[in-house]
DNA sequence: TATTATATTCGTAACGTTACGAATTGTAAC
DNA sequence: GTTACAATTCGTAACGTTACGAATATAATA
């Protein structure tokens, strides 16, 4: 039973209309007395607009979704708070949402925030997934606003916004050859996705740039794929010419391979150089701080947000794509080889 | 302009209340023909139910909002996790709102969520926090159900979910007095917290059973407090009778002392055994893993739930207050002193 | 004082949904 | 062909808000 403008209206003797209209805007013609009035009365009776009620006018919600599928990389964090910020200064609200990178749950939560009836989405679509796509496409029919993040989605046209993965991994792989490493492990992502595919070019190309050759068994993916992949790592690493150097595609995947070789008992870095991928805040806290490709990852957030709010703007607008500057951060766990 | 009640009862030729009582109670008297023509339209036009116009009716959203300060913190993923699973089992949705530990921030959060009607609260407030508390004076007046977890509001009671803190921090220094350890360094937080003061008394009550007695020059605040505070600590370990062990309050801060010790030459555990409380990734994945104590925080989410399920149920009802059990993780990060 | 202009305030309809009781249809028994 | 009863379906009011145009009060001018 939150109090209603009616309630106000009562309390100071007008009525619901000029309340509203008082409350609602604050430029406005009414005496500056009644006003001063009737925020008091607000203030009292601990008023709170309804927002169902507002925006069953039709009116916009102010409220944007935002779907990631699992806070606990430490990835989204950072691209969260780079959204909320940017909304925040646009006078947006943004609900939060887990998928927790499960199919059906990526459809239930979109359909909550759509009865929430949200201005609009910006999405980290579940990475190749075989997923019906029919939400999407509703979305799309709908002219619902989506920004997608990381993943795109089949067939299907939206804003985007990812990272510059080609030139990020090149980057990396570059610099390990630069370090005149000849053989270089690149830990792979398990999926077929777009990232994996453009990052992996980056690591081709920076080889045929120093004439090295690629060697499609040194591309392998990470632990959640092979059975025994920890093993398979390691066994690498015994044989007479092991790599000397790895390229993970992400910090995660690094730490991975950092925390078997350790255990393994080879040091990092002088018997293998590791580059990791994110900038992520396992990797910095390790032993060896991880050399890493960093993106701007709050840019990120606020990319999506002026993507996201343009189209709300201009619903019919054509589709834009965003890519996210990468650098290379040089910590220790990278090492020159003789 | 998402279609609605009245869309799909002209598409149907039905009435809009027939329409409504079918899709929104599946058991129903209607004819079992009429109600898969209508099931059948509702897909076909997109139909999402406007959660505005429903919550209008007075009626329960089914939706209860959290508040976390901090998503890049580790430690609350996973209660939000154990949260979002609990909820869901019960038919509820969540809506996740960060506070940044900013008080402002906070205020205009729970405002946002109240305006969406939400049902309940689970609040993580900002602790020790000069806050006005007139928000919360009014959540409680207005009987909004709210559950806190972590910290308390003062003078206000709300149903609260903490950690056993007295009794893992007595858990953590027992261990390394058993170890032998005669000077343990406590890494205290900053501010003035319960949670602080239990875990204090956890220590001392462990030095005391042990007849060692309390400094309170080996109780120190951690990296954000002081203005030198990294190389105060190491200053400390440089006196002829440097403390032999540390007991920090979190892991975050135990993984601060481990990076400091690490760079000014120290071994983990030769020369400091170092003991964390939290059980987060961080300290999981460090060079030599840190032991620390452990709570189930999913555990916790779980609890905090059926807390606020209840109140919502008899908003009425005395408050209750649950502790989330503690254990003990043994890892490499603590050694016997001889 | 009558007339106009200006400053304030008001009333009504509409948004999409549900609860409630009323209305309509169909069916079986007489 | 009534009547009784069940099986379906319907109509209306209400929830809290805002937009819109109308209404009233007050001041300024003739």
């Amino acid at each position: 039973m939150p109090s209603t403008l009616k309630d106000i209206a009562k309390h100071v003797k007008l009525s619901v209309s000029t309340v509203s209209n008082i409350l609602s805007s604050s430029d406005s013609r009414y005496n500056k007395a009644t006003q001063k009035r009737v925020l008091q009365a607000a203030e009292e009776l601990d008023y709170h607009p309804n927002k169902a009620a507002r925006s069953m006018q039709g009116l916009r919600t102010k409220v944007i979704g935002v779907l990631v599928p699992d806070l606990a990389n430490s990835y989204f964090p950072d691209i969260i708070h780079g959204i909320e910020h940017e909304a925040d200064k646009e006078g947006y609200q943004v609900l939060l949402c887990q998928t927790y990178y499960n199919e059906s749950d990526e459809a239930r939560k979109i359909s909550l925030l759509r009865q929430h009836r949200v201005d609009g989405f910006i999405l980290f679509p579940i990475p190749f997934s075989h997923r019906n796509n029919k939400i999407f496409e509703k979305l799309k029919k709908g002219k619902i606003p989506v920004v997608c993040v990381d993943s795109k989605i089949d067939h299907i046209k939206f804003d985007f916004v990812g990272t510059e993965d080609y030139k990020g991994a090149k980057l990396a792989v570059s610099r390990l050859v630069e370090l005149k490493h000849k053989k270089i492990l690149c830990l792979s992502f398990g999926d077929e996705s777009e990232i994996r595919s453009e990052r992996l070019r980056g690591y081709t190309d920076a080889l045929k740039k120093k004439k090295l050759k690629f060697d499609k068994n040194l591309v392998l993916p990470g632990p959640w794929e092979a059975d025994a992949p920890a093993d398979f790592l390691i066994s690498l690493f015994k044989k007479k010419k092991p790599p000397t150097a790895i390229f993970a595609m992400s910090d995660l995947l690094a730490v991975w391979a950092y925390t078997q070789l350790r255990a393994a008992g080879y040091q990092i870095p002088k018997d293998v150089s590791i580059i990791g991928f994110g900038d992520l805040h396992e990797g910095r806290c390790l032993d060896t701080p991880l050399t890493t490709v960093a993106q701007d990852r709050e840019e990120m957030g606020r990319k999506a947000i002026s993507l996201l709010l343009a189209r709300i703007k201009k619903p019919n607008s054509r589709c834009k794509e965003a890519l996210i500057e990468t650098k290379l951060i040089n910590r220790a766990s990278c090492f020159g080889v003789h």
